[in-house]
RNA sequence: GCCGGGGUGGCGGAAUUGGUAGACGCAACGGACUUAAAAUCCGUUGGAGCUACGCUCCGUGCGGGUUCGAUUCCCGCCCUCGGCACCA
């Protein structure tokens, strides 16, 4: 063992060790239990950053935590590698985007190995290959001859920057997922769908079993997304004598039938197909006119924009109500949209705020319908504001044999009634759409479909599978390559033979990362994406580890995903993820200089500007983003301080779901805490190694002891930390004070005295051990200086006797009326009336209770005492 | 507006079931060692006060409440971060 600590030296060293070994390599074995531990691939962009090596720093405390107590532990690592870097990346070097990515795949990996994770590197898969996207193309053909994969001509948004169309998970807020700043317009293109909608009723009431699981946040985040409201569908008829003539009916959705009997218009779209028919037909006033054509120029995030006005035109038409036969008119506003619902609504302004508010403008009428059991005013009255509530004391009233009964139950009668009546039913709408999977890009999985005049839409027979991408696709084009490149799409229908078009687009690479992790698990197989009965063994995921930004994109295909897969038989479950953390960002402070926008903080010199001396002024603390200069290279700071040195910082700075700062100063402190634990190993390795395993015979002395005590407490109190609550901070806390106890144990040993010499070798072996989730390397090279030949990485993780981390003495925290007061040192096993008495007996407690009166007296065994007086 | 997280020293954070608030670390200050520096080691470090080597009072965003006892539970606010939002 070297005196000194060399960080650099013995991680090589390690890592060497450990992958000859092949100590990090897992198959099946019934025989142990087993724990698949999965952090999110990255996307081979070229280096990897801080939030990686955050990242995967968690997943391998965790995975090392878990091999220690005995698991077969499954942790594997691959490359989200289709994507539009890689082609904007040819684009401008004029070269093929395979090479660019498998380069960045090279240097990545090179960097995560020398980081030091302990992955099974057999299993790595790189989505870009055709032996992983042939399983996207497979898994494309099930869905279509399932009917889950359709094709439709649609509005879809599209980002000029991408120039591709997105999905609307990748559109969220009308601006592009990749281009915060770039709006996505829409285009009427034909796009591949997957039937999202078929499974949303499962993917929202699954959520309900993952609480306690996954984020609260989360679930949230995606039951907002999903966006289930139950209501019905009713038709009002269109009056033909005051409507032109017009025949037929008018479909409304609305979540309160109960308040149809205070409906006062009917409200369609501007895009409404009735008014195209007037438009058509010549019945459109002016002011409809011109209203319809403002509204069709508005693009829709701007129409749907906080605090836009209501406005509206009447059509001309009318309808009448199914319930009552009222005559009501039907209008257009900007504020129904055609993309939700049925792009109708029955308006009750006494009960809708937007409804309210767009009748105070245009004078409609207002008729209240619903009322607090104990509504103390005139129900003919209408109300001053919307009275929105509809909870169980709210009835109806002013409905003729529906007043009277609550709210819920009215729902359900006059659904009932419109069903029987056939001008109605019960219906469940959903935010959530199918998913738009066509990309016209050319750096993603092809669609294994042939279009053939005379077949229709031919899926490639699976036996040609997969559908390669050419490699000499010409970038520079403002089209698409793929659909360019003649030798790709001119081939013979598979069915009839005859001439035919292969399909252009590739999928979204969401589809790519939707089941990934179920390939790790059988990642050669040539026969199906994977053995169903190798994924029984591992999947689902015990743990799942990644960003907060996939909460609505990446974690909801995945879940759609695994209850398809469920569905085609290859999986036995619904939910492929039992538990997530998602982990908090790794953050730096931003500088600014007026003239050279941002600044890193090597180019800050006492405040000023390194390039113009003009002040900097210190931003908040954000992201490390490029763009803001605000980053911190990872290979950097292993050079200067070590792998494991940047682990123990990352995990102990902060709770893994909080955001992190970057903190120079506590990265030393970390560097610090090595080496002073490196100092005391190599103070008495030699002494320990030599005498070998041993066990304490008899009691050794009072520090000996209460050694023994600091090193259990702190076994129990780790395992507890990393195993169950994943507050790996606090872990790395305990570990702190176990070693300051060996210090402290170290001014006070008697080294003739064997059981003193046993209880700080008990102590330190403990501590490497448990060292090892964090900092891996030192504790393999202290392991062996303490004399042991296996890896501590995978030793059995120390056994937490409760005997030995009892205290013999309890200093007990004594109250008068609840106010700290004193305290009392007792025995360990004392029972409450003795240790009432000890309390009584304290000269100081009874100087502080002298002459008062004893109310009562509370004791909180082996805790507390508190004492109540008057 | 709705939903979900937060608010604790100079800073990051701890307090696991209502029971000693501030573990552990960073920074700072004082001291030891050293020719010196680095490294290391020891000590102090929430605030105020005092008859000062011990003790008193205050203190977990604010105001109330429950309790012998509240950072923790309840009610009402404030601030902040994130998500959703003319969704019928």
């Amino acid at each position: 063992m070297n005196e000194k600590y060399f960080p650099t030296e013995i991680e090589e060293r390690q890592q060497q060790r450990w992958a000859e070994a092949k100590v990090f390599e897992a198959d099946v074995d019934e025989s142990r239990p087993h724990f698949y531990c999965l952090e999110m691939l990255p996307y081979p962009s070229g280096r990897i950053h801080m939030g990686h090596v955050r990242n995967y720093s968690i997943g391998d405390a965790l995975a090392a935590y878990k091999r220690m107590t005995g698991f077969n532990v499954l942790r594997p690592m691959g490359w989200d590698a289709f994507g539009m870097p890689a082609e904007n990346a040819a684009i401008k070097n004029n070269a093929r985007p395979d090479t660019w990515t498998f380069e960045n795949i090279d240097t990545m990996r090179a960097q995560l190995q020398r980081v030091g994770f302990s992955y099974d590197w057999r299993r790595e898969i790189a989505s870009c290959t055709p032996e992983y996207y042939r399983w996207n193309q497979w898994f494309f053909v099930q869905m279509w001859k399932a009917g889950l994969l359709y094709r439709k001509n649609a509005t879809v948004n599209w980002c000029v920057k991408c120039n591709t169309s997105l999905a609307n998970e990748q559109a969220e807020g009308g601006f592009c997922w990749r281009h915060e700043d770039v709006p996505v317009e829409l285009r009427q293109l034909e796009q591949w769908f997957i039937r999202v909608t078929n499974y949303a009723d499962q993917l929202l009431d699954d959520l309900d079993t993952l609480e306690g699981g996954w984020p609260e946040r989360v679930l949230t985040m995606q039951r907002n997304w999903i966006g289930r409201s139950q209501g019905a569908e009713v038709d009002f008829a269109i009056d033909a004598e005051i409507s032109y003539g017009i025949r037929g009916h008018i479909r409304v959705f609305t979540t309160r039938i109960d308040t149809i009997y205070g409906a006062n218009a009917i409200i369609i779209a501007p895009e409404h197909e009735l008014i195209e028919q007037l438009l058509a037909d010549g019945h459109a006033s002016a002011e409809l006119t011109t209203f319809v054509e403002q509204q069709k120029a508005i693009t829709p995030q701007d129409r749907i924009a906080e605090g836009r006005e209501k406005e509206g035109v009447f059509t001309g038409l009318h309808a009448i109500n199914p319930f009552n036969q009222e005559k009501l008119p039907v209008w257009t506003a900007n504020f129904v949209l055609t993309g939700y619902g049925t792009g109708a609504i029955m308006a009750v302004p006494a009960h809708d705020e937007r409804d309210f508010e767009f009748a105070k403008k245009y004078l409609l009428p207002i008729h209240r319908v619903i009322i607090p059991i104990d509504f103390p005013g005139d129900v003919t009255l209408p109300p001053e504001q919307a009275f929105t509530d509809k909870n169980e004391t709210c009835v109806l009233v002013n409905s003729n044999e529906w007043s009277v009964l609550k709210v819920a139950d009215a729902q359900t009668a006059m659904t009932a009634h419109a069903e029987q009546n056939g001008f109605g039913s019960g219906k469940t709408n959903f935010k959530i759409r199918d998913w738009g999977v066509s990309r016209q890009r050319a750096w993603g999985t092809p669609l294994p479909f042939i279009h053939c005049p005379a077949c229709g839409i031919v899926p490639v027979p699976e036996d040609q599978l997969p559908v390669e991408l050419p490699k000499d696709l010409n970038f520079n084009t403002q089209g698409a390559p793929l659909a360019e490149h003649a030798g790709f799409v001119n081939v013979n229908c598979p069915t009839c033979g005859g001439a035919a078009r292969r399909d252009t687009d590739t999928m979204d690479t969401f589809v790519d990362s939707s089941w990934y992790y179920f390939r790790y698990v059988d990642p050669k197989n040539t026969e199906l994406p994977f053995d169903p009965k190798v994924a029984a063994y591992w999947t689902p995921v015990d743990q799942y580890i990644g960003g907060i930004e996939h909460a609505v994109l990446h974690l909801i295909y995945t879940r759609l995903w695994t209850k398809i897969m469920r569905d085609l038989g290859l999986v036995e479950f619904d939910e492929p993820v039992k538990n997530l953390l998602t982990q908090g960002m790794v953050c730096l402070a931003t500088a600014r200089c007026e003239e050279h926008d941002w600044l890193n903080p090597t180019e800050v010199l006492d405040g000023k500007c390194k390039f113009c001396g003009r002040t900097a002024t210190i931003g908040r603390t954000e992201k490390m983003s490029k763009s803001k200069k605000n980053t911190i290279d990872p290979d950097e700071m292993i050079n200067a301080f070590g792998s494991d040195t940047v682990r123990l910082f990352m995990l102990f700075a902060a709770p893994p779901e909080k955001d992190l700062e970057w903190d120079d100063s506590a990265v030393e402190g970390a560097s610090r805490y090595l080496n002073r634990v490196w100092r005391i190993v190599y103070k008495w390795h030699t002494q320990i190694a030599e005498c070998g395993m041993r066990n304490a015979d008899s009691e050794g002395s009072a520090a000996a002891r209460s050694l023994r005590r600091k090193t259990h407490q702190t076994i129990q109190r780790i395992s507890n930390d990393i195993g169950q609550r994943m507050n790996f901070n606090t872990g790395v806390a305990a570990l702190m004070e176990l070693t300051n106890a060996i210090y402290d144990f170290d001014k006070k040993i008697d080294e003739a005295n064997a059981n003193d010499v046993f209880a700080l070798q008990e102590a330190m072996e403990a501590l490497v051990k448990m060292l090892a989730p964090f900092v891996p390397h030192i504790a393999e090279e202290l392991w062996a200086a303490l004399g042991h030949n296996e890896f501590v990485v995978v030793a059995s993780w120390p056994v937490y006797d409760a005997e030995l981390a009892k205290a013999d003495e309890l200093e007990i925290p004594v109250q008068i009326n609840g106010k700290m007061s004193g305290r009392v040192i007792v025995a360990a096993e004392i029972d409450d009336e003795a240790l009432q008495q000890a309390v009584f007996n304290d000269e100081k407690i009874k100087a502080k209770i002298a002459e008062r009166q004893i109310v009562k007296t509370i004791v909180v065994p082996k805790r507390l005492v508190n004492i109540v007086v008057r």
